[in-house]
DNA sequence: CGAGTAGTGTAGATA
DNA sequence: ACACTACTCG
């Protein structure tokens, strides 16, 4: 075990909640922390104080969080508190963590070792095809509703068995649902939900993994909690509680949320998943952590009273230190247009010196709205002001289609037999094979019960010859690809899969071409991050018994790890791992990119409410604070969609540090036709005393009682692009960052090559290039009978042959 | 095969 | 109003 270790340095700089919080006792706990309450800070140092005090080795935490960039944060924290390798820990979202369970244990889990993952787009498209296959009428059940199905089945923890069909059409979907299964299953991919659901059911059944994780993972943490759902909940619950509810190992459960913050009830989020915590786990350590230091107390106040008015919290109420400062102003205006006008024109007072406070940057500014569909009216005003502006949202790097094109081509290297990745791009860029010649070699294939790939070979005429010369193009880039690098391999196939030619014949193809050289460098900056370790988990079931290796601790020396981290967990008896490749595949589907503004320029940022979550600034515009709008028409009519949008203004008036702005327009532009508004009910709940009525707040007239000529024309600006406009070049810092530098070392298995090796399983083969060093070393072998594999040479036991 | 067009829907969005 | 999808015609 670790040695005591002097922790308080650690609490110096936390509040008395914060601290009890940190410091609390190895049993189940929940923490409730309020909007700027210090949550991420009490989570990253709470696992800190648990390694460095000798309760926890570094493999021994789990934390889970639900997006990327927070697992990246708690490490970059966790990372600047103590020396540890804190990617080696099992730090990371719901899905990453699972990913790198199944990966771990693909052949209990039923799964081909290099499983490639579809996202919601893959997902989408392969029930389209799916449902053409079998003729399914997508009049009577949209592609898209299936979709939705089959997501919500999965994250109940349903299998197409378990589902309860109470009328013939629910009969029929869970029918789809199977094919759906089946045809996965035999495809090798997986969607997000399978991701956790097959875990999960792993987890559950296999009694000898379960207890090894329980044993392992003695803190388990949990950020926004409150967004979890049924399938994340009870995945959750595994590693405390055995499925026959007796007790586990004794590990302990640190949940950090804020029932106040859920707005994710539309995507299968439960906030009761708090109380049933508290309930299930026999919680009995609750701290709430109400101290809040963003924002000033007319801010705060105003938050509060507002979420008063929702029933059934765990109750909370923010407080800080500092004084009221500014007033939250209000402004009505009489048109969209003239609330955005309005609104360019405060915030050039606020990036302006303003007496003796010092002027905003732009950065620090953000406008919020309700639906994507406010922004356009906003852009177009600070596009004619000249005001520079970012908007979050639209498609992500790895979403885009002509990169999803590429990972199509890079997918059918790796596995010949992904039918969605080949339908994707048999024809494209266009080489003759129609509707019809698919058509037939579905016909094909199925009767042959194999891939559309396997299936070229029996199709005849000339549309057989356009799929041959389809199929032998892959075929040959795969045995081009064998000991290239991921970089070479993907500037390999931008070039001979005819994307960039494609492309450079288009009009707006140029933009295309540099994504797609963006993504040759995001492959090779994945290859240097990632370092391509093993990862000890992947022990045979034997061993699952022994506690984890435990590990001195020096104080000056880096916490010793398990070697490194993600995607790439060598198969215990054979050391084979994945292919570079394969790894990229998964860390595309897993991580689509960043959304974030562009760094380098001060822009103000435009976003909706929900993607403001976890952000602050020091002035937020909140727009639109209309009926209908704010709170959203679709969510009036119950009680509960009520409630949620209140939460979702909560969060919307907790973002400002110094100054907030709630404004909302008289009439306003929606679907082509003028809209009479009434000012939101929400307005009525916030504390007089806090606001500013920068107009005169006068009665609103209902709705529809103003039924008469439109008289505001939409005047929008030239749309193209001025230089600050929403362009696709958002993303490209993300995944530009400079190579890591490599280290040098002398390899140490005396391997090159074009050597001849031995290996117990595969026999015979032919070394055809290494990658990284020490214990990461990975060597791409080409046997005779079993193909080209990866094998990690700290594992595979290979000899060489003279 | 691909361009033009008719039809449809329109909240929020992570992995 | 507008964007996206599906379908028709050359």
């Amino acid at each position: 075990m670790f040695p005591e270790v002097d922790a308080s340095p650690l609490l110096q700089h936390l509040n008395p909640e914060q601290r009890a919080a940190v410091t609390l006792p190895n049993e189940h706990a929940l923490i409730l922390a309020g909007a700027g309450s210090g949550k991420t800070r009490v989570l990253t140092t709470r696992i800190a104080w648990l390694m460095t005090t000798g309760q926890v080795s570094p493999g021994g935490v789990m934390a889970v969080t639900f997006t990327n960039k927070a697992a990246k944060e708690m490490m970059t924290r966790l990372g600047t508190m103590l020396p540890v390798n804190v990617r080696g820990m099992w730090i990371g979202t719901f899905h990453g963590l699972c990913n790198r369970f199944l990966r771990a244990h693909y052949k209990l889990a039923n799964l081909p070792q290099s499983f490639q993952i579809l996202d919601t787009q893959d997902q989408l498209s392969a029930i389209k095809r799916l449902m053409k296959q079998f003729n399914i009428d997508e009049e009577r059940f949209p592609a898209k509703e299936t979709q939705w199905f089959i997501a919500g089945c999965k994250e109940d923890g349903l299998r197409p068995q378990a589902v309860t069909a109470r009328n013939e059409e629910d009969r029929r979907k869970v029918e789809i649902y199977q094919l759906y299964e089946e045809q996965c299953q035999r495809e090798g991919v997986v969607d997000f939900g399978e991701l956790m659901l097959r875990s999960y059911e792993l987890l559950r059944d296999n009694d000898p993994i379960r207890q090894h994780y329980q044993r392992r993972f003695r803190h388990i943490l949990i950020d926004e909690f409150q967004d979890t759902n049924r399938l994340q909940y009870a995945w959750i619950k595994i590693f405390a509680v055995n499925p026959d509810g007796s007790p586990g190992a004794g590990n302990s459960v640190f949940a950090v949320g804020d029932d106040d913050q859920s707005i994710y009830a539309f995507r299968g989020a439960r906030v009761g998943n708090m109380a049933d915590f508290v309930r299930e786990f026999d919680v009995r350590h609750q701290i709430k952590l109400e101290q809040n230091y963003r924002s000033y107390s007319n801010i705060l106040d105003s938050a509060n009273a507002l979420i008063s008015h929702n029933k059934g919290r765990l109750g909370k109420n923010l407080r800080t230190d500092q004084g009221p400062g500014e007033p939250v102003r209000v402004y009505e205006s009489p048109t969209d247009l003239a609330e955005a006008q309005w609104l360019v024109e405060e915030m050039r007072h606020l990036v302006r010196d303003q007496g003796t406070e010092p002027g905003l940057r732009r950065s620090e500014i953000a406008v919020l709205y309700r639906s994507n569909a406010q922004s356009r009216v906003i852009e177009t005003a600070l596009f004619n002001a000249g005001v520079p502006y970012r908007v979050y949202g639209g498609l992500r790097f790895f979403e885009r289609a002509e990169i999803k094109h590429a990972l199509a081509y890079l997918r059918l290297l790796e596995n010949p037999n992904d039918d969605t990745s080949f339908l994707r791009v048999v024809n494209f860029p266009p080489r003759g094979i129609g509707a019809r010649s698919i058509e037939q070699l579905q016909d094909a294939a199925r009767a042959a019960g194999c891939s559309l790939h396997d299936a070229v070979s029996a199709t005849t005429g000339k549309a057989g010859a356009n799929l041959g010369a389809f199929v032998a193009r892959i075929d040959v880039l795969r045995e081009q690809t064998l000991n290239l690098s991921l970089r070479e391999i993907i500037e390999l196939v931008l070039q001979h899969s005819g994307l960039v030619e494609h492309y450079r014949s288009e009009r707006e193809g140029a933009e295309r071409i540099e994504n797609l050289e963006e993504l040759a460098s995001a492959a090779e900056s994945f290859v240097m991050q990632e370092g391509f370790g093993r990862d000890a988990v992947a022990l045979p079931v034997d061993e699952l018994s022994q506690s984890p290796a435990s590990q001195g601790l020096d104080p000056n020396q880096p916490l010793l790890n398990e070697p490194a981290p993600d995607y790439v967990a060598p198969d215990a008896e054979t050391g084979e791992t994945l292919s570079p490749l394969a790894a990229f595949l998964t860390h595309a589907a897993l991580e689509s990119g960043d959304n974030q503004a562009q760094a380098g320029q001060d822009a103000v940022q435009l976003m909706t409410v929900h993607s403001a979550k976890g952000l602050e600034f020091d002035a937020v515009f909140v727009t639109g604070l209309e009926e209908g709008l704010f709170p959203s028409e679709r969510s009036m009519s119950d009680h509960e969609g009520l409630e949620e949008e209140r939460r979702l203004m909560y969060v919307a008036i907790t973002r400002a540090r110094k100054r907030l702005y709630l404004s909302y327009s008289q009439t306003r532009l929606l679907h082509g036709q003028t809209r009479y508004n009434v000012r939101s009910r929400f307005f009525d709940e916030l504390p007089e005393g806090a606001l500013k009525w920068l107009t005169p707040k006068n009665q609103n007239f209902g709705g529809s009682a103003f039924g008469f000529g439109t008289g505001y024309a939409s005047t929008r600006a030239g749309s193209g692009g001025g230089s600050w406009s929403r362009d696709s070049r958002d993303n490209r810092d993300t995944f530009a960052s400079p190579p890591v530098p490599v280290q040098k070392a002398a390899p140490s298995h005396g391997l090159k090559s074009g050597m001849q090796v031995f290996h117990t399983k595969f026999g015979e083969g032919t070394v055809l290039s290494i990658e990284g060093q020490g214990d990461d070393a990975r060597a791409q072998v080409k046997f005779g009978r079993h193909g080209v594999k990866w094998l990690a040479l700290a594992v595979a036991k290979l000899t060489p042959v003279p």
